[in-house]
DNA sequence: CGAGACATGTAAATAGTTACATGATTCA
DNA sequence: TGAATCATGTAACTATTTACATGTCTCG
């Protein structure tokens, strides 16, 4: 059987469901923890996407509220479940990476060694404050013996890390001509 | 001065046209073969931010018909330098980034053994096919004495890099246990 | 002469961000 | 009591992709 094409937020959420019920909220605040260093997520779009999803029967919503303060929660369907296995279990390749900070860095590099410079400290900047949010996640990731996550998260600081580094060195390499 | 908020296409179209006065038609096919692995433009979206940068002043078409094919080159006026450098030298944080390989890796990991390895298989070889194209634009690369683009290129390579042998190195972690 | 590169664009749809609005609960 | 967190949503805007339409030139 063949699914509906889902987006990247479709995908985002029915895997987040994939590890149980979790309201938008939920799904926000753990993406925001966890997937964020390669996909974000907004509550304009978790909201709308989590009710296609349910009129599509890939998830169903139950009202859960604690206490006075109201709460829906989303459960995968049989048919998510399917849609989300589908999607992780096939090949299917929308590969296409983004970051304007290699952008500013490639552009920057053609406008003079300061301007350069500037750019390559933005960016080794940026690489190693979510080097630092990262590794503060870990002793989150290795919860409930699940393995996944915290591969992936490895893989995010070994990315960081990697990227922080060549930022320092080109960085000495310039400084050195100056 | 302040200048009008630039978005990521309008970005990159600066940062072409900051090499010389090019075409719509260049600047996707300069596109695809560099910034394309970190920010990618399609028609749809050159063509009218070439129309938005001359209406603001940034940009100049200038008609350079090749026989009788028509041809519309822009170049940089003084105020879109202005708003480059103004881009390239100054702080601003719109970093992040975007990798739905990951995304799909990452949900993988949590479907078991068989389906993660899938993920990481089509993972690496996309990081592979990468390299190769990175590859053969070395030589292209460092033409006309500017190392910019070289450096950023290297940069590409080492982060495909990075990425394949994770993928090889996790997947062989997989296949040992099974 | 046909294929492929050169060249420009638009329309429709989809995707995503930002700012706003609202209200409850918990804890210091 | 006030701040932070929990909770849900919408409207307006901005961004981006995809498919389509059109025509020229060059090289084999």
């Amino acid at each position: 059987m063949r699914y509906m094409e889902l987006s990247a937020t479709a995908k985002v959420i029915l895997g987040m469901l994939g590890s149980g019920p979790k309201s938008g909220y939920d799904i926000k605040s753990i993406t925001d923890r966890s997937t964020r260093f390669f996909w974000a997520a907004s509550y304009g779009q978790i909201y709308p996407e989590l009710k296609r999803l349910a009129e599509a029967g890939l998830a169903e919503p139950t009202s859960d509220p604690q206490g006075g303060r109201q709460r829906t929660t989303y459960a995968l369907t049989a048919a998510g479940r399917d849609a989300l296995e589908a999607w992780t279990g096939s090949p299917g390749i929308h590969h296409e990476l983004r970051d304007e900070g290699s952008l500013k860095v490639f552009f920057a590099s053609l406008a003079g060694e300061e301007v350069f410079a500037q750019a390559l400290r933005e960016k080794r900047d940026f690489h190693q404050a979510e080097l630092g949010r990262l590794r503060e996640i870990i002793p989150f990731a290795d919860q409930a013996g699940r393995k996944g996550p915290s591969d992936v998260l490895e893989y995010g600081i070994g990315l960081h890390e990697f990227a922080s580094n060549w930022c320092s060195d080109k960085l000495k390499e310039v400084e050195r001509e100056t």
